[in-house]
DNA sequence: AACAGTAGTTCGTTCCACGAACTGTTAATC
DNA sequence: GATTAACAGTTCGTGGAACGAACTACTGTT
């Protein structure tokens, strides 16, 4: 295991390593919805609201161009829409359809209870602690919310 | 934000939250060095030691083929080279060329140094407490080594 | 010697990333 | 009202990457 000299793993070793584990835990739950790791993506961040083009490219860190073709699939799939946007004819408003909000809802359901499984040998004190932190790091860094807090989707 | 109703962030919402904003991270310094956050994450496994292709695809949850097709670019643009394994003629051994290893110490460096800038806010104390936490779930979950400590690397 | 299992590649297919260029619309300026 | 800059999103071309099925060649077991 890769370790500092003293054994223990280093904030930064922890933050990749765990992201890895995240990346596929979150990769195989989208895997059983026949759904692409973007494709859970767009459809957590649609289970908020409707967005536009523009701000869910930003959200998602996206080119446009990226964002157009992830749309086109999941909209060709029957996930999402495209409603025309009535304040201005240029942007769309891209939503969940009921079969994409039903879903979402599963796949973000699994997905949560698969992710708070890794830390299924934690003392509540010790989430507390890993929640505040890493809450920390997301306020810090001003990430955009990608992903609900497990009772807020429902 | 996404929060609970007292405001705080669950431990599952920070993983993946944490998590997006570590990919877009590393994401983002893979690609100032010309590279792909695959080819990156398959350089940082080499910088240990080479590999054969069964376990290299173990270790990064690829199917074969995948990982096949990555090597071959790799190799083609000149920072891996499969050698035969003598003791078993149906096995390769991936390891870094000059240049990859070159590319590889570079890359992992500077995305130590942005990782790092994540918890710039941190205290010295937090910062110890988030690497114990995280670790835990990184030992816990077995994952494996995809990237060293800062220090060991050189 | 025969067979099962392993190591890795090939093939076909689909998804996904980006930049450049484009069309059409809106907002600002004169 | 006309002009221009900026915005919203799409199209196109290109390259990377994911997987399963099928394959070849080799190793280990019986």
């Amino acid at each position: 295991m890769s370790k500092n000299d003293d054994g223990r793993i280093g904030t930064v070793a922890a933050l990749v390593r765990s992201t890895f584990l995240v990346n596929a835990v979150y990769a195989d739950s989208a895997r059983e919805y026949g759904l692409t790791q973007q494709q859970g993506q767009l459809l957590c961040v649609l289970m908020a609201q409707p967005y536009g083009m523009s701000e869910l490219g930003a959200t998602l860190g996206l080119a446009k161009s990226s964002l157009t073709g992830l749309v086109d699939r999941s909209e060709r799939n029957g996930l999402v829409r495209r409603d025309c946007d009535p304040g201005d004819s240029r942007a769309v408003r891209v939503s969940l359809t009921g079969r994409g909000a039903e879903l979402a809802e599963e796949f973000h359901t699994e997905t949560c209870r698969r992710i708070d499984e890794l830390t299924s040998g934690f003392a509540p004190a010790e989430r507390d602690t890993l929640a505040a932190l890493l809450g920390r790091v997301v306020t810090d860094n001003e990430v955009p919310a990608v992903f609900m807090e497990p009772d807020a989707a429902h």
